[in-house]
DNA sequence: CTGTTAGCGCCTTCAA
DNA sequence: TTGAAGGCGCTAACAG
């Protein structure tokens, strides 16, 4: 039924299957004599004919098709991503493969062999992670790829990322101001650079107050509840005296660290204050409602999505990096630390 | 670089380009002096030789990509689905495109032909809603449309779901249990299947208890926080006396629900027990924590792509369709009323 | 303005 | 066991 094609179509008018491929394409349609356009627009209509995007991705060398990596897919926060990149697509007829590492080279690595083989006209990947840079060099040699929220050090991949030295900075005056002194963070895996920055800004700004953050010797193998939660037993377990408040690098930890809270008979904010990072959509809806930083994903998708397709149209173009700004938002999860817990000092 | 082909393969080994395709696909790779066949192999590998998928799909009519259709990419509960699906998928080498509707039909029909474009083998939607049935049975005439989530009466369509009747009656017993007596729901959209079988489950089973469900004049125009908690709002203006338990139809309606509680300074469930569907990844980290019904989307992503795979190699097959059993996931929201409220009635 | 020709990269005949 | 020929559906280049 869909089986109509251009010669179909070409038979019906009596016109060459040429002239139907030109009248249909927006680019091309002005050459035509705007009677036989209208008839033939007419009667693809009628017939039900549909461009083969196939057959006319393989003629021009382009798929119209683009791919998106993301690490975890039952991360929430990357739904407004992938949204934004949709959207961005959707008007110039581009669609999306979406495909999900789980924080494992060896996938990432076949979901590019398997992008590359479908020849997507480009990729654009929050799945990052140091040491990644060789094979996404060598993959970017045969389409754009473009680096969303993680970015990777002199990998010279075009990035659009967001400032997640001042997010972590954000969170530590935050804490500060409320009147913390015993300040811990439960970090996020090492390599991949958005955690990095959140570590760095963070410290920095405290120190800056003069104040030492306590890091555990451990980081999270991934940022996950389940990491997140057992860092925070760790925490309660080996550190004497506990922190007054707590920031887990990104609001999946912080989920994980609030169960080991409530588990282990603590509340939150009373006994320990707790931030995350990136206001997933469920931030709000935690018990307590999860002061974190809004990382706007809806934002970055859209210009990533449309970073990628610029390059993939021209592809010496050489674009600056862009950094999104973050925004504290303050909820519950966070307060100013009761004497009680002061005492421990 | 990757624009390494099979006569490229072929010239450097020496053979025809036809002996290279034979060789390098596991149905054919028998019929090649087993020699060849390792040296064609070798070579491939050094050249980084990546079959086309475009033009393979294009001679062999199938382009090894399926669709997923789904209403609300915002809506966590996707998220295990898509996974289960992708899981499903990976190791056949079949990729996913991935298209939301926002609940518009005009998107979806627009998604629809996007696909069909693409020449997908098959596509899963868990996006149906009546008055779909015209547009989905054609759409099927092309490739095998399976229908996920959400059934189609009479649509003919292949159907993976999940037993909502039961699942709305599992909740129904539960608050009869508890001792609720005044009980009300928040409808989700009445052209979705999902909704029409928790609502309908539900009320049976509490009318055979003896009790009348409040229902609003009104249902939500979809799914979503903002209808749930709009509604929430509704009841809690014109409802008197107050019911002292509530459900709504899914966990993202429940949400919007609970703010619209805590907003009115009423509390869960002390006030008012609330109750919602599908467990969604969050549904354990609310305040309170949800009592909902889990459906389980990883499961039934997994069991749809492989009704589809199967199908759009076999389109004459017609297979039963297939309903997962519901599980009632008891956590906080929900709890005996309190003898004030009682005293209302 | 429209038709002709050629070929994108692959796979399926058919023949050797 | 391998080669040659043809064409999937489309569009670019060249004629006319």
């Amino acid at each position: 039924m869909s089986n109509v094609t251009l010669r179909d179509v070409a038979h019906a008018v009596g016109v060459h299957p040429s002239t139907v491929s030109r009248a249909l394409d927006p680019k091309r349609s002005w050459t035509i004599n705007e009677q036989t356009r209208q008839k033939i627009v007419q009667v693809a209509q009628e017939l039900g004919y549909k461009t083969d995007t196939i057959a006319s991705g393989l003629r021009r060398g382009r798929s119209e098709t683009i791919g998106i990596v993301v690490p975890d897919l039952a991360n929430p926060f990357y739904a407004p991503m992938i949204r934004g990149i949709e959207n961005a697509l959707e008007g110039r007829g581009i669609m999306a493969l979406i495909a999900e590492t789980q924080e494992d080279r060896e996938r990432m690595s076949k979901v590019f062999d398997h992008l590359a083989s479908r020849r997507v006209d480009g990729v654009i990947t929050a799945a990052a992670r140091k040491g990644d840079e060789t094979i996404l060099r060598k993959v970017s040699e045969n389409f754009p790829v473009v680096l969303a929220v993680r970015s990777l050090e002199r990998s010279g991949l075009p990035t659009i990322t967001h400032d997640d030295e001042l997010g972590g900075k954000l969170l530590a005056e935050y804490l500060v101001t409320l009147g913390h002194k015993r300040i811990a963070q439960l970090s996020g895996p090492q390599d991949i650079s958005s955690f990095v920055g959140r570590s760095h800004g963070f410290c920095t700004a405290l120190t800056a107050a003069g104040i030492e953050v306590i890091s555990l010797d451990e980081c999270a193998a991934n940022p996950t509840i389940a990491e997140g939660k057992r860092l925070m037993q760790h925490l309660l377990t080996f550190v004497s005296p506990l922190p007054t408040a707590v920031f887990a690098h990104n609001d999946l930890m912080a989920l994980g660290a609030l169960e080991a809270l409530k588990a282990a008979g603590m509340r939150c904010p009373e006994d320990i204050s707790l931030v995350g990072y990136n206001d997933s959509p469920q931030a709000a809806y935690t018990a307590p409602p999860l002061t974190t930083v809004r990382l706007p994903g809806y934002e970055l998708g859209r210009i990533a999505a449309e970073l990628v397709v610029t390059l993939s149209e021209q592809p010496e173009l050489v674009l600056q990096n862009m950094s999104l700004p973050p925004l504290l938002v303050v909820r519950q999860s966070a307060a100013a630390p009761r004497a009680g817990s002061k005492s421990h000092q």
